[in-house]
DNA sequence: AGCCAGCATGTCAACGATTACATTGAATTT
DNA sequence: AAATTCAATGTAATCGTTGACATGCTGGCT
């Protein structure tokens, strides 16, 4: 049943004991042409009895390397989002047969062409890339050697490659929509670094829903690059401490969603909240957040590199996937501030 | 510069373009064998002006197929402790030139095998597992071919592999002893999966402080088998409306803590509290907490398993790292209830 | 001068699986 | 019955890299 443990067992060790040749051993094990059945059940019995199991590695060669595993080139591992990105891609991967191999840039975005390239000469089938957010372009067609990439999260203007990304731009519209519905005039919006794709793509939502009602921006209530959690959190202190303070926030990004919460719980704030993103505490909480589904974002990756490799020559596609608003109370609260309505300022 | 972009650039080119041999060529990448500057340099220039890059996988099968990639198996991508372990890892990894295959069994021990297997065909150099804790053997020494093997976070009996573990029951034991120092006598703890190495291992510690000061266990303060933070939020509602509530409670795992936190978040709660292991909201929110460091694991275990591939031999080592105690306030309570001190009971 | 040492490089088989092409023999056709 | 076809299997080249072994050449030694 099991192999003798110590040597590898190959299809020729499978050949010798079956009485026939390597080709035929093959040709079972593909069941691509025919064989005899009584070929076939003495190849099968060999197979067995010796415990045989191909080399990946050496079919990848043999097929001029492209099969077996497909690449992830993440940012950091202990984001609850990009986490979720992976473990989407790795199942959907593990279903078609196929391994992931991963690799973090450690936030440094300055690594991404060396990981890809890394991947690239392992001749992964597929490469996935969730790039950071800035708008260079790391990977020049001529480095790919017609590995096809799969980016994850944004487009990127040089390379005709697949997509996956989500309508943040239409959700925080939506989010920013029920905001002013419920009255709020003075909404906060809390992003991260400005030279992002994402960044833009999110406030670019906030600041159409403000524009198609006729309302102009409110320059002291947009605050931009914030990095950390701690960031957001001091942000909000400060902007609680205006002359005329936020009634409702939107935080922007997880980070700072945490940050926000943070700063809510500690201060008992009582303003509108809307957060971006799912965290454990954000939905233990309560939060009314916008939600993406990252590991359907992985699974769609996963499925675009899939069909990629059978179909190399499929026009590039790009998903889009929905966001959505959760709506658990905090942002639902309407205009609540011991202060005054907008308009009728009066000292305190 | 670059290659063409379509053909892939192998050896053979390489040699031709320099007009010597494939074996010089090998030479000179290597520099193991002397070879004139010259026909090095000339080696250089048609390495550089043809962009060769190896192909590992070949090599790789020269080898006997070790040396390129290690494999991880972990059971979810979306903690944020096993996050850390695996970006420890990957850092780790990198630094030394290899590759990280990454699986995950989605939280189904049954699948660990399969994976395991996966992973040792594809013929990784080593393989790290971060086992589920139930103290099944699963990865029999006749399946493994001489792939070695790390265990991460626990031993496990039939398996004379490398083990990177933490101290926990110290460190809980720590955190117990604390806390009766403080003067708490109802002290409950939470703990996950009774039949899990760690439950056992954790609570053991919390066993072993009390018994050392001659006190003996509250049963109906210690609540196993909680699996999700609903759960373990539960379970503080119930334990708070005991006739006599624990005045401190211990949180056995990231999931627990975190429960532990929402409900305490919710209601206020003033009672002492250690949470076991960090997530932003223990640090954001001055929670007390037993901290492991899951890079430092990760890492460590990487280093046993570069250290392996260079030595098979090598007797296994078990490395196990403290975990300490961040002390930021809720694990510092003293009794302070409002209700009376213990043994001295009066009705309300 | 003749011989050996040793350096620089070349040749070729091998890693394990796959597959184009070759071979065998039996069955079918006329 | 000879010719043809086709099904079943075998042979050997191949994927890209490596390294044991072979070769040839230079220089030093006696």
């Amino acid at each position: 049943m099991a192999g003798t443990g110590q040597h590898r067992v190959t299809v020729k060790d499978v050949a010798v004991l079956a009485g026939i040749s390597t080709a035929t051993v093959t040709r079972v094990l593909q069941d691509s042409e025919k064989v005899i059945p009584e070929t076939r059940a003495r190849v099968m019995a060999a197979v067995e009895q010796l415990g045989y199991r191909p080399n990946p590695m050496a079919r990848d060669l043999r097929h001029g390397n492209r099969a077996g595993a497909v690449g992830l080139v993440m940012s950091t591992f202990t984001n609850m989002y990009q986490a979720g990105v992976a473990a989407g891609a790795e199942k959907e991967l593990r279903n078609a047969g196929l391994q992931l191999l991963i690799g973090s840039t450690d936030e440094d975005p300055t690594r991404e062409p060396e990981l890809a390239r890394a991947m690239i000469d392992r001749r992964v089938s597929a490469l996935m890339v969730m790039p950071d957010g800035n708008e260079r372009e790391f990977l020049s067609p001529g480095h790919l050697f017609g590995t096809p990439v799969i980016l994850v999260g944004r487009p990127a203007g040089g390379l005709d490659a697949d997509v996956v990304m989500t309508d943040d731009d239409r959700g925080v519209e939506e989010a920013t929509n029920q905001l002013l519905d419920l009255g709020h005039r003075r909404i906060a919006a809390l992003a991260g670094q400005n030279s992002s794709f994402r960044a833009k793509q999110r406030l670019g939502g906030f600041r159409s829903a403000l524009a198609n009602r006729g309302l102009k921006e409110e320059p002291d209530l947009v605050v931009e690059n914030l990095i950390t959690p701690a960031q957001a959190r001091s942000t909000m202190a400060d902007l609680m401490n205006l002359a005329s303070p936020p009634t409702a926030v939107l935080a922007l990004n997880l980070g700072i969603s945490t940050g926000v919460l943070l700063d809510r719980i500690e201060n008992n704030r009582k303003l509108a909240f809307i957060a971006l993103d799912e965290s454990e505490l954000s939905s233990g909480l309560h939060v009314t957040a916008l939600v993406r589904d990252p590991e359907e974002v992985g699974r769609q990756a996963a499925k675009l590199a899939i069909d990629r490799i059978a179909q190399p020559e499929l026009p590039a596609r790009t998903i889009t996937l929905a966001s959505h608003l959760v709506r658990r109370g905090t942002g639902e609260i309407a205009v609540v501030d011991d202060r005054e309505p907008l308009e009728m300022a009066q000292p305190k």
